[in-house]
DNA sequence: CGGTTGATTGAGGCTGCTCAAAAGGTGTGG
DNA sequence: CCACACCTTTTGAGCAGCCTCAATCAACCG
């Protein structure tokens, strides 16, 4: 991590450990995302700057959101990793959505009621709050970011779109490989994919389960079974990709939907 | 697709037999919903008007988008209902959505890549097509508008987020039965219920299974015990339900989702 | 009337769940 | 440094929800 001097990047400074130190978060990730879908200028990103200039780490496992949160603030996540899910009384839970830098944790558009899920931190993580005042005229001002905002939000819906086909059509074997797919390629649009191809997710087996619709006992016979085949290998939150093709045919996986 | 002489809504007229008269598609049903999340002037009115005047009608189980199309031109619904879905090669297929009148078949905002899905329609269907340019002016001329319509996009990723929730974590007959809360609410905030609070539903069992992830076998079952339970009765297309409030509580279902 | 599509029913089987217990790992406090 | 608590992973046994295959029935249609 490099010491940033006259950069108008103010969490470069704010890094307590090495641990992140792997990542580049010394490129907003917001911007990062946001150029994939439409060229920003050198004025576009430093309002981006300015706007994520505001920040706050949330300690591992912390929530960032909570169900029935007001939806004002639209709270882009920096650095780290999070997920969306919904709780039921019951005890079940299901995994919305798993969140990379760049992604957005609230509602990224206009005032709305309370969100019907809730955000939850997977490691350490770095999050800008930014009012939506703020947020409106960063858009209004900037339409090349409102833009790539919009092409960003399709994806998102294309990927909520794509967890309901695995879930509904997909065995248990093929569910997990499909996911695994997609994360590595989300890894590697942020920069998070690790030398040798895997990347880090600190999931249980628990919270993998309630990702796929499956109870964490049958998710470690799903990853045993893969890894026997030679496919992936899950641990200390950390996967690893052994066959990228094989694993790609398993899951029937065809990443357009997540740039287009 | 109408001759439009002067008034500012042709698809009154286009209105060849008596069917469709039970609802009121003399109303713009897109108008109809986006004041739901918006107040729109008399202005706003007539510009949708403006837009939809381009309609035309499908007839029902005709493909209205397939996969692949280029996702440039809107196309919203006006009358019928559709259904977006994704088919494997192996024929295994699942429906991502149910549309209803005011719903848009086709991406809402920007260029974009081709579509992931195909839509197809249920019943006769009226779709309007509007050029991209032309939906951009009207962004552009109609804030209240744009507003709504980024309102009714936030609504329809919670319903894609409740899919997931739905497929993930609860077993057939919640899944049904959550369905069923679904449709009966949109329905009537689209004004397509029946007198005895039911609603038409030309899906066959084969087609509620795609949607609910489970076989056309499973689906019969399932409907049986509910209508043993007094709950629901699914006949000839239509969906009548008999005990709104222990289907509520079977489905835990909460409808806040529909309207934030 | 035969042909086709969808609903229904039955039998049997597999995927994934439940319950339960053991094994590893990790952090805490004595 | 060990004992203990707690959590996650792993494994086993048994079960059941849902699927597959297949046949029958009902409705519609040219």
């Amino acid at each position: 991590m490099g010491a940033v001097a006259p950069s108008p990047r103010p969490f470069v400074m704010t890094h307590p450990n090495g641990k992140e130190a792997a990542f580049p978060s010394d490129a907003n990730a917001l911007a990062l995302k946001l150029e994939r879908f439409f060229p920003l200028d050198r004025i576009d990103r430093l309002a981006l700057d300015d706007l994520t200039r505001a920040s706050e780490w949330v300690a591992p496992r912390k929530a960032i959101l909570s169900e029935g949160d007001a939806s004002e603030t639209i709270v882009p996540l920096l650095a780290g990793l999070a997920y969306r899910h919904k709780d039921f009384r019951d005890g079940r839970r299901q995994i919305l959505s798993l969140l990379v830098p760049g992604d957005i944790c609230g509602v990224d558009g206009r005032p709305s009621g309370p969100i019907h899920y809730g955000v939850r931190a997977l490691t350490r993580c770095l999050i800008a709050k930014a009012p939506p005042e703020r947020f409106r005229m960063l858009l209004e001002d900037h339409p090349a970011i409102a833009g790539a905002l919009r092409q960003a939000s399709l994806v998102e819906e294309a990927v909520l779109r794509t967890w309901i086909v695995n879930l509904g059509q997909r065995h248990a074997h093929e569910r997990l490989a499909h996911l695994v797919c997609e994360l590595a390629h989300r890894m590697k649009d942020c920069r998070r994919l690790l030398s040798h191809g895997g990347f880090e997710l600190p999931l249980t087996q628990q919270e993998l389960g309630a990702a796929l619709g499956l109870t964490s006992v049958h998710v470690n016979r799903v990853l045993q079974r893969l890894r026997a085949e030679n496919l992936i290998a899950f641990q200390n939150g950390t996967m690893r990709i052994f066959d990228a093709d094989r694993l790609r045919s398993v899951a029937d996986f065809d990443p357009t939907y997540l740039s287009a």
